[in-house]
DNA sequence: GCATTTTGTTAGTGGTCACTCACTTACTTA
DNA sequence: TAAGTAAGTGAGTGACCACTAACAAAATGC
């Protein structure tokens, strides 16, 4: 069945993804993507001029959404312990929507091939570093958060659980809620920081 | 230059290990294996009937290494405390001195190809948190630590520790020190878990 | 010092990869 | 409704992959 070029594209990015979860970014070959869609391999030329521009697109596709859900969680918390907890709960779904950026990350398709790819995640990395610093370094300053480790290693502590929890959810039987998994330590790391000794 | 089996194995096994940090464990072919140690690619295969049981030695020189490097972190510490912070610098050194461990994990070899591989390193992994979970029981137990985070909890929060500053550490320009940036946060972190507030 | 075993080479195998090209069919528009 | 364009096909390309078989030479054992 014939489509339109924008469906089609969009139909592929959303292909490679799904594919890249089932069977490992690295796997994803032009012709797995086109037996998905029902379309012969070259078919797939006609809307990227290769298959890097592909995955750039998936990229991009990739930062759009995350960038979106940061500001919505930014947007609907008051307070910099609401903002780090909607801010990580975002992440935490994300990655839930997407099981496939934990191992994306590591792929050579990212790491090797195309340096374009790599430069879109670690921009958005850094972006969410620089957003939760931000968050953090309110918490210090209203002396919510215990004023005696530097602002950038708890900040490193709180994505670092992130990146935990999310390892031992992709690379393992994804047989719990990574977002309430994650939201439970999350709770219990922010009660470390806190400086309220009652909670 | 002719060597003898066991030689010949060990340095290929070792150059797995630099190939894949160097190009990514998914890009360490025969042929660039054969290639780094002047020998042809069809060599290789008087040594290893395949290329997946190249890779199960390579995982069983790291399981043996990584159990010796705990077990010396055990004896030689004393308390629980101690202990946590030996056996996290045994495992920060482990990753220092083979870096391509983490990309290891996340690599298609592992989690699709080599069912054997994925096995060792998930018992690994299991291992190395049994390990901590005892001396965290104990420190909370010794009333050392919080008692109102549960010590699963707890050894979740200190391995994603180890993973998230590795994976900072292994996709970035390894521009700092693994062990002392690890150790500083392991510090600050267990500061948080203490009971004793002076410090 | 000769025979045997061990370690290596040369030259292939079939399979898969991203990508190309000439051509066709479906849709749009004048 | 005819002309032009957009989307898709079928049949290839060379490059690279893990792996094999037949043969050669180095080390070892008697």
């Amino acid at each position: 069945m014939r489509k339109r070029a924008e469906l089609r594209k969009a139909e592929i990015v959303q292909t490679v993804l799904d594919l890249a979860d089932q069977i490992g970014p690295d796997r994803v070959t032009t012709n797995a993507v086109a037996g998905e869609i029902d379309v012969t391999q070259a078919a797939l030329f006609r809307h990227f001029p290769s298959k890097a521009t592909l995955w750039q697109s998936v990229a991009e596709q990739l930062a759009e959404t995350m960038a979106a859900a940061w500001e919505a969680a930014l947007q609907g918390a008051d307070g910099p312990e609401a903002r780090i907890l909607a801010l990580i709960g975002a992440q935490l779904s994300q990655i839930e929507a997407t099981p496939a950026l934990p191992m994306l990350l590591f792929s050579r398709e990212l790491n090797v091939e195309n340096d374009a790819l790599r430069g879109v995640f670690r921009t958005q990395l850094a972006r969410f570093h620089a957003l939760l610093l931000a968050e953090v370094d309110q918490a210090q300053k209203q002396a919510l958060f215990r004023p005696d480790i530097p602002a950038d290693d708890v900040v490193v502590l709180l994505t670092s659980l992130v990146q935990g929890v999310a390892i031992r959810w992709a690379l393992g039987k994804r047989d719990f809620s990574l977002l309430d998994t994650g939201l439970r330590l999350l709770n219990a790391q922010l009660r470390l920081l806190s400086t309220d000794e009652r909670i």
